[in-house]
RNA sequence: GGUCGAGUAGCUCAGCAAGGCCAGAGCGUCUGUCUUACAAACAGAGGGUCAAAGGUUCGAAUCCUUUCUCGACCACCA
């Protein structure tokens, strides 16, 4: 048996992935039990343009532990693929190749531009699809799916269809996010507030009133766009507003063009802020917008789709950038002596998510979707059934609802090539037919001659649809049948509002049911600084650059810690699951090379009374663990289940049960005891290798195979006849029978008792090679026999000992004895002629005592508080008073020690 | 402006929802070990007034209030 001596990831991450994807162990028909429960997971599917980043390893590994956990419970279960063509993003990439050669999008014209978007995709595309083959990521390739992929692109015309059936979507003008840039519209969603750079400024320019006697009253407006008021239409003040009452209905001669405008009176207006009088640009300002509407105001268009000037605008402005405007407005309002002041004012203007190019608010004709119908059905669901469930639950309950409540129409169409073209034809007559297909269209409309309308979707309108578009929707397919509604969502926050949200409210209208009855929201990943990754900061750490470095199944186990928490990244977590991932390997060679004639699965016959102490102790930890594991995921709870199932393999596996079963398996003699003692051995590894496995794919695979004798009869029985793997055996499901309390109490005390002598021994700097003697002082009959026989030879050769005698008491110990306290009543002395110093060891003895006393004397003040024996209950008293007399004990134990030595 | 979260050992984080088991883990630190699975290891040790101040309670890292410091999200005050 050559086993090296350090793991090597590398090895087992060539080996196994395509060996289970060949074998189709992620397709759910592996499983061959009819009356299977369900497990289904969509991916949040990434952009095709998209590379892998710490996030994403995130997400894949939580969805990949869920995933491979239910699959080994016996769920049928399907964690299914695929990519977004992310609209913008994948024009863009595209369109800057092209630029190399010179070329724009329109010199290729738009179906040629289309199909070299495809190429594309072909070729450079879905990169992230082969490193997720690198993660472990347990997903059915052979569903995988693409949201312009014809049946989603299907689904996405059937939606819309149906919706604007219903009246859910129209086409009309309003004003909209428009970015000068990418020369399209965007959702309010898709823009960022960001504070204005070099601090911004608010000017307070004066508007003359027209008066027929030919005074020079004016009022004066305050705007931090002064070029917007070329296109003013009117001047709004409060209509309680005492300082201008009498103004309202008069008119004002609007500067530089000489347009007369009125002044309105609208609640809108807030009286405090700057003069309390607002000019209103309907053209160029949401809210501007809003009053015109309701006030039937004119619309003056005078900055065009490139952030430039019209026409409108005036001869001198025409063609003119909005910031040139702004400075040409300024200079002439300095000129006609009406600029009041400017004065420095902070405040926040909106940026193209994508470019950070400053939006300009256009009015223009779009495709919109009114939510009121669509948000109700999510709202109720929340209400009634506190669904989706958000794990953590706060804030995200809250976060989630507050944006439905606040909804506003959404704006679905962009001014792009790459997309689902809108299933809407325009008639020579001007109609629009809305049509799930051009022959469609045409029946309706009657006639040949139609324009599909030259638009593209938002990017996730196909995303809304992805949990049942991907499983064949609109068709009632098998698929649908079964995987819908999917088990869980795992995804960042960012996209919450985006993508599950709208998936909410799609699913409730499409499939008549939520898409997903969990929804975990992970953390983020920081740098070391607390910041966020992000390119253009450069300071993200590369997920596969991780991977070379320590090994996918370690960073996997950092990663499942992170869970729901923003964490900072830092190796050094990376590194020491790397230890742990070795420990597994060296403990796993360990038993293999002690494990001929053994065979899983044996060793433990007849009752468990019949076993040895520590053999029911491991078996008692290893319930629990797989308690606590099974427990802990159940609640999302990934932290805790990776601590449990380290905590169990390091300290209870390794450095316990391996040591105590040293002997016993190690023996030179092929005895039928040798050959039970290996087989518990690799029966508890080979359990605890299942324990794992969701978390750490490779290395227990890698080990599992090299197990004497694993054969099919391992596998869960749900599937029976395929290859043997571990990823198909049954998770470990915990045996409430077999968690033995007096057991683990036992193991208990031998264990403390080791420590105890081995911190005699360092304390006394007693060399590893010096052997002592070791007196025990018990009246315990239990933990006599205990320390006296069954456990002696384990805590001879744990301790290095060369006996170990057990009296009722230490009375008669020598007195150059160095001495502990186990517990009340259990007292240990090593003998040690001459080594002793004995000033030192009534020393040491007293730290001890004294660290006790502290606690004795806070137990004793909480009992003679007479309001805590009459408020706390009764259990807690006793509970005290009995830590107390146990404490006490000790101390007593420890003073006759002192005395002892003097 | 609104809403919410975080501040626990040198570092990265648990614990907090249902208050009581001397406040936990990993890494780092100190001491000693190549003890035939593992030096990426073993054995042992040290390290925190749980951001600050009040309050509730027999009892608070955990509940309440205020303050400070970070951070996130939402927002139509020009």
């Amino acid at each position: 048996m050559d086993i090296p001596k350090t793991y090597d990831p590398r090895e087992a991450e060539q080996r196994h992935y395509a060996r289970w994807e060949e074998q189709n162990c992620f397709a759910p028909e592996i499983n061959r039990d009819a009356n299977a429960p369900v497990f289904s997971i969509v991916i949040p599917p990434p952009n095709v343009t998209g590379s892998l980043h710490m996030g994403h390893a995130l997400q894949h590994t939580l969805m990949d532990v869920l995933a491979r956990h239910k699959r080994m419970c016996g769920y049928r279960t399907l964690w299914l693929p695929g990519m977004d063509h992310a609209g913008i993003s994948t024009q863009l990439v595209v369109s800057r190749e092209l630029k190399k050669e010179k070329l724009s999008r329109h010199d290729l014209g738009r179906e040629k531009f289309i199909e070299r978007v495809w190429q594309w995709k072909h070729e450079s595309g879905g990169q992230i699809t082969k490193q997720m083959r690198r993660e472990g990521a347990s997903v059915d390739w052979s569903r995988e799916r693409f949201t312009m992929d014809e049946g989603l692109s299907r689904a996405v015309r059937e939606a819309f269809v149906r919706l604007y059936d219903e009246g859910m979507i129209y086409r009309g003008d309003r004003i909209v996010n428009w970015c000068p840039n990418d020369q399209t519209v965007l959702s309010d969603l898709e823009v960022e507030k960001v504070p204005v750079e070099r601090g911004g400024k608010l000017y307070y320019l004066r508007y003359p009133l027209k008066t027929t006697d030919g005074g020079s009253r004016h009022l004066t407006v305050a705007t931090t766009r002064p070029e917007t008021m070329l296109g003013d239409t009117a001047v709004a003040v409060n209509p309680a507003d005492a300082r201008y009452l009498d103004l309202i209905g008069a008119t004002l001669l609007l500067p530089i063009v000489n347009r007369e405008i009125p002044i309105i009176a609208d609640e809108y207006v807030d009286a405090e802020f700057g003069t309390g009088a607002v000019k209103i640009t309907p053209a160029h300002d949401p809210n501007d917008y809003e009053m015109g509407v309701r006030h039937n105001l004119p619309q003056v268009v005078v900055i065009d789709q490139f952030a430039r000037m019209t026409e409108a605008a005036g001869a001198d402005f025409f063609g003119l950038d909005r910031y040139k405007a702004r400075e040409l407005v300024l200079a002439k309002f300095e000129e006609l002596g009406l600029l009041e002041k400017v004065v420095d004012y902070e405040f926040s203007i909106s940026k193209c998510e994508r470019c950070k190019t400053v939006i300009e608010p256009l009015i223009s004709t779009q495709w919109f979707c009114r939510m009121d119908e669509l948000r109700r059905p999510a709202l109720e669901l929340m209400a009634s059934e506190r669904r989706p469930r958000f794990t953590p639950e706060t804030p995200y309950e809250k976060v989630y609802t507050d944006w439905l409540e606040n909804l506003r129409d959404w704006t679905l169409s962009r001014q792009l090539w790459w997309g689902h073209q809108i299933p809407a034809w325009h008639t020579s007559d001007g109609r629009v037919i809305v049509a799930r297909s051009e022959a469609e269209a045409r029946a309706k409309a009657g006639t040949d001659e139609l324009t599909q309308d030259p638009d593209v979707l938002d990017t996730w309108f196909s995303s809304a649809l992805w949990p049942f578009s991907t499983l064949g929707w609109p068709d009632e397919t098998e698929d649908l049948k079964t995987f819908y509604p999917t088990s869980v969502l795992v995804t960042a926050r960012d996209i919450i509002f985006l993508w599950v949200s709208r998936m909410v409210m799609d699913g409730l209208k499409f499939m008549d049911g939520s898409p997903f009855a969990d929804v975990f929201v992970t953390g983020t990943v920081l740098d070391k600084h607390g910041q966020r990754m992000s390119k253009t900061k450069g300071n993200g750490v590369d997920p596969l650059d991780v991977f070379d470095k320590y090994g996918v199944d370690a960073t996997r186990l950092t990663l499942a810690s992170i869970g729901s928490t923003d964490t900072r990244w830092n190796d050094t977590q990376v590194e020491s699951y790397r230890n742990f991932a070795n420990k597994i390997w060296n403990a796993a060679r360990f038993s293999l090379m002690n494990s001929e004639g053994a065979t899983i699965g044996s060793g433990f016959e007849g009752e468990p009374a019949s076993w040895a102490l520590h053999d029911r102790w491991i078996l008692s930890r290893l319930n629990r663990a797989a308690q606590s594991v099974d427990s802990a995921l159940a609640a999302y709870d990934f932290y805790a289940a990776v601590q449990t199932l380290y905590h169990f393999f390091w300290d209870d596996f390794c450095d316990w049960h391996i040591e105590l079963t040293k002997r016993d398996v190690t023996s030179d003699e092929a005895t039928p005891e040798r050959a039970a003692a290996r087989s518990r051995l690799v029966t508890v590894l080979e359990q605890a290798l299942r324990l794992l496995h969701p978390f750490m794919p490779y290395i227990t695979e890698e080990l599992w195979q090299r197990l004497p004798g694993v054969d099919e009869r391992l596998l869960h029985t749900a599937y029976a006849g395929a290859q043997p793997t571990v990823m198909l055996t049954a998770y470990p499901q915990a045996r409430i029978d077999l968690i033995d309390e007096r057991a683990e109490w036992e193991m208990q005390m031998v264990i403390d008792l080791i420590k105890r002598v081995r911190n005699i021994r360092s304390e006394l700097s007693l060399k590893p090679s010096e052997e002592i003697n070791i007196i025990v002082g018990t009246t315990d009959e239990r933990l006599q026999s205990l320390f006296g026989a069954e456990s002696l030879g384990q805590i001879k050769r744990l301790t290095r000992a060369a006996s170990v005698a057990v009296r009722p008491s230490l009375e008669g110990a020598p007195r150059a004895s160095a001495r502990a306290v186990l517990g009340a009543g259990v007292e240990v002395a090593v003998p040690l002629e001459g080594l002793i110093d004995f000033a030192q060891e009534r020393e040491r003895l007293n730290r001890e005592r004294e660290k006790l006393q502290k606690e004795a004397a806070k137990l004793e003040a909480q009992l003679s508080n007479p309001q805590f024996a009459e408020r706390a209950p009764a259990e807690k008293v006793n509970e005290t008073r009995e830590q107390l007399a146990d404490i006490a004990g000790r101390i007593q134990a420890l003073s006759e020690m002192q005395e002892a030595l003097v």
